[in-house]
DNA sequence: AGGTCCACGAACAATGTTGTCAATAGCTGC
DNA sequence: GCAGCTATTGACAACATTGTTCGTGGACCT
């Protein structure tokens, strides 16, 4: 006699360990498909659960998208803030914290994220990631450097910092294809860019 | 007594100017939401014509997104050659290429298009956009400018158009965003920045 | 005018996606 | 063991989106 099909086992999560577990797929989904491309049931599979129940947790997809969002910020303003705090101001230390950073941004895929979030117009809260603390504390450093006159404006080390960002956060998302069509192939080009980013930066510090 | 409905009228436009009416709409969402997220639906309404009429002249929601994505390519590759063809290499020139290109990604969304297409994983062909030339003309024209021992490599030179490459495309998306969240407010903000990287470009070149 | 070609669109079909509901099953306290 | 709470899910509903079918109407030719 065939056997009542299967007796289906179902585990059981408390709410905060089911809430991490699917925001960590939806993150997953978010890196490789940006906000608006996000599904329910890829995110409850990989996760391991019925669509209903991310339903059930996030209350709607919209809500699920912005938590994802919300907690992604987090973790990029809390990568910086560690890169940054943990350098002083002279040359191999700037160029390994581009080189941390920028293998921050690409591991977690975290510079997609900012271009996703970017793209589809969601605004990024100054509250959220604080370009100007990072402003703030290279300036003190170059001040610190730099003995000559006159002394350089905070702008000018705003403007070196967004320089930095953009090169940074666009070369997670573009950065091999741009340099194998500029004909810069091989391993170790990444690297290699990166090293020229810092030669730059402090060539334009040194004045 | 009830008059017969209306009597719709109806516009007939051959072929081609179908196509081109109905890529123009495509490439309108493009630039806003990205391959993944146009519509036929909405296409069709900004076209004027209804969406079965679309699939009638492409074929296929696929085909309609490869042909316009080969249609913005090629109009990004022309932009180029003609920015970078109709420049010397001055300083004056250098500023007014980069301010002819930031102002043209802008304008037209290509920045948008470029990074739309590298996060959702379209190849670029090199047949497309061809940076490698770009390379080419511009380290003709800094050994023109430098007499200096030793000679700049020709790597150099590329890692140094792929730097403000990746400023140029990665600003015409996040460019307002960092600058405001650094600090960098007010109008002109924008053109400033980019002073700031031509002449930072120059000293590089200039040693 | 009559006829042919084909751009065009209304209606329909098929599939994917979000959200609802009610029933079930695991955990905790008694 | 029993009861209560709730995380979980299968089944369903509602809607959006792509694609198909077929008839219609406009342009052009003789």
């Amino acid at each position: 006699m065939p056997r009542a099909a299967k007796p289906k086992p179902r585990r059981r999560l408390d709410s905060a360990a089911a809430r991490e577990l699917i925001l960590d797929a939806t993150e997953k989904r978010l890196v490789v498909v940006g906000p608006s491309g996000i599904r329910l049931q890829e995110v409850a599979a990989d996760a391991g659960v019925s669509h209903p129940t991310v339903l059930h947790h996030f209350g709607s997809r919209d809500l699920l998208v912005k938590a994802v969002i919300a907690r992604s910020l987090q973790a990029i303003n809390a990568t910086l803030v560690e890169a940054i705090g943990a350098s002083s101001g002279d040359e191999a230390q700037l160029e390994a914290m581009i080189e941390n950073v920028a293998r921050a941004l690409e591991k977690s895929g975290h510079g997609r994220v900012i271009m996703w979030l970017a793209l589809e117009g969601h605004r990024i809260d100054g509250a959220d990631v604080r370009l100007s603390d990072v402003v703030g504390a290279t300036h003190a450093l170059r001040l610190t450097r730099n003995k000559k006159r006159p002394q350089p404006t905070r702008d000018d080390t705003a403007r070196t910092v967004v320089l930095a960002a953009l090169v940074l956060v666009g070369g997670s998302v573009v950065g091999e294809q741009m340099l194998e069509n500029a004909g810069l192939t091989g391993k170790g080009t990444g690297a290699d860019f990166r090293k020229f980013l810092a030669r730059v930066l402090l060539a334009h510090f040194d004045g």
